[in-house]
DNA sequence: TTAAATATTTGGAACGTTCCAATTCTGTCA
DNA sequence: TGACAGAATTGGAACGTTCCAAATATTTAA
């Protein structure tokens, strides 16, 4: 049934040469003559070698798989599929290949996956880690020198390299943005309290609001679920508040979205009635309707950029462990009432 | 800088055993005795050993190194987001990993990362092929025993498994709609006529339009690029023409986003002035203005089935060939007009 | 108590590669 | 011609595991 494999020896006795020389010719040593190479090429052609990497990979003790380790917490996401790919462009292109999975935001999964991916000897691991992820889940693997670097969500504790977004930066933008249109009552939605990029997004808006001279009141932040469903709950909270908001910023686009749900099912409409800022900036964003003002964070680029860290610790062989943010940009679209006359404006606030 | 190894010697000499009984041990084997197992345990956790697969599958030749190839041709593209999602999903519970990898329609690319997947002794594969990929390309793999499914986009001549939806029912169905609504012109936008995808689909709207009695007419199949640029362009050549249809089938989800874009700028408001139907039901089409009516795939089912179908067959030891077609199901939303008034039809028909 | 049966453990020999040190070729120079 | 340098090649040994056949421990049956 399966047919025995073909190795390096057979090659060897095929072209009448030791396997050794075989053994260079597959790394590409300038040692060997150029003649007996393309002799040695032309007989694995005909005999279909496959390269055995394992068997390899196991000689080279402690040298690398040239697999890296992708996790992310939820491909469906399109943030997250975007990020993959750009990981995946640079991975490829500097020759290593990529091993993706999926935690759906299970820590448990993730573990699962973690190991997994270690015991096939990855190089290094990028990972966007799922909620509630312990700082020291990391330990064992860069203990063994394998590279990590944390996208998207940092972790605290864990001396590893990472790479997140500018979300105060860009929260603080948005917030900003919708005090210049005339906003007083800026509300703040969406997410759970128990996550870095929470913290990170809140101190965005508080610093916005106190600099816009409006204060920081805590009843217009309303936590909920960072999805769409969270959005609709957290909007129908804050409509029912004494002192309505006139705008949210939320959490994240998908929130935003719930959020536009929400104000409709009170036939208010968002942009026009009430104002909207998402943060993300995910591919249905300018699609919507309303489309939405968000604050674009290019999930590509930070993959690429990830990946570019990564292959630099590989490569240097020690893990320097380095943080950086990237730059985040308001887009303003229609969701915030930008284009609505100031009339309009008025008369709500 | 890293640490050696911890192999199975290691936590033999440490727990007073054997290799082979670790090895026993590490494979579950009912012949060891349940104190020797938990002693062995408790050391592995101990001096934190990691398992090599690498090494274990060199030994075992021939059997399988519990990695599942995936490839897709965008990952960007949400459809096969969730289609890996899918994968995985069967694939991770059943004790497999997947190694995930975009094409992004390079054929090259493809060959490059089958290759890798080979090399690094995958046991099966799930691809959704490039364009233009040749039949012959994945006859290496069959021939040396790897389980090959051919997922979203058949491969008329391979001899391996696929699964593909009901394309010619779905755009039959869709044709259907729009006569029903009363429609009399109806034309086919956007594709590439190189496709089996693409045959089916056509094949599809000719059986629905002569089913219809609308009779098949060749100047109403516009065939463009596969995307949102594509369909613009053919909706522009379909107001062209003498006899101007009143609705179109697309291709795909982008054509059709893209027919309503094209329509727009030509004044003309999708679903009132113009009915469009969409095929796939990506995400975003029940987010868009007007929502797509369009023809529901469930990538995420496709890959699951895909995935059992795999693992299926891996466990047989032998690949059955078979080949199966998915249902599919018309979404009525907006963009066809079918909640417009009848009046506003017959002024256009 | 002993033989037979069963339960458990164990030392090599693989698996397909790379590395090392050593060997065999080429010329080249005196 | 012989010696020498450089180029090219080569036979083990090793990597960490599993498998096999064989050895040892423990029970059971008589």
């Amino acid at each position: 049934m399966t047919k025995p494999r073909v190795t390096v020896i057979d090659i060897a006795k095929a072209a009448g040469v030791s396997k050794s020389t075989v053994s260079l010719v597959l790394q590409g040593s300038s040692l060997v003559n150029e003649g007996t190479r393309s002799k040695v090429n032309v007989v694995m052609r005909e005999l279909g070698y496959v390269y055995n990497r394992g068997a390899a990979n196991l000689r080279q003790a402690g040298a690398k798989s040239r697999i890296i380790g992708v996790v992310v917490n939820d491909l469906t996401n399109s943030f997250f599929a975007e990020l993959a790919v750009g990981v995946d462009m640079v991975v490829q292109s500097a020759g290593f290949v990529q091993f993706l999975s999926n935690t759906g935001e299970s820590i448990d999964r993730q573990r699962e996956v973690v190991a997994s991916m270690r015991e096939h000897g990855i190089s290094g691991l990028i990972v966007s880690p799922a909620r509630a992820t312990d700082a020291a889940d990391f330990k064992p693997l860069v203990a063994a020198g394998i590279p990590v670097v944390v996208v998207v969500r940092n972790l605290p504790g864990a001396k590893v390299s990472s790479i997140v977004s500018d979300n105060q930066a860009g929260m603080m933008s948005a917030v900003q943005h919708l005090a210049e249109l005339g906003h007083k009552r800026i509300a703040f939605l969406g997410g759970f309290p128990d996550t870095a990029v929470f913290d990170d997004r809140l101190a965005g808006y508080r610093n916005g609001v106190e600099a816009a001279g409006l204060g920081y009141r805590e009843e217009l932040v309303i936590a909920s679920a960072p999805s769409r469903a969270g959005g609709v709950e957290a909007i129908g909270k804050a409509i029912g508040l004494a002192d309505r908001p006139t705008a949210a910023v939320c959490f994240n686009d998908a929130v935003a979205f719930g959020v536009c749900d929400g104000l409709r099912a009170r036939r208010l409409e968002p942009g026009s009635d009430f104002a909207v800022v998402g943060f993300d900036d995910v591919i249905e964003a300018q699609a919507a309707v309303p489309a939405l003002t968000t604050v674009s964070v290019d999930p590509q680029g930070i993959g690429r950029r990830g990946a570019q860290m990564l292959l630099k610790q590989i490569n240097a062989g020690k893990a320097e462990a380095e943080t950086v943010t990237t730059a985040v940009r308001l887009v303003v679209r229609e969701s915030c009432g930008a284009g609505m006359s100031v009339k309009i404006k008025q008369d709500f606030a």
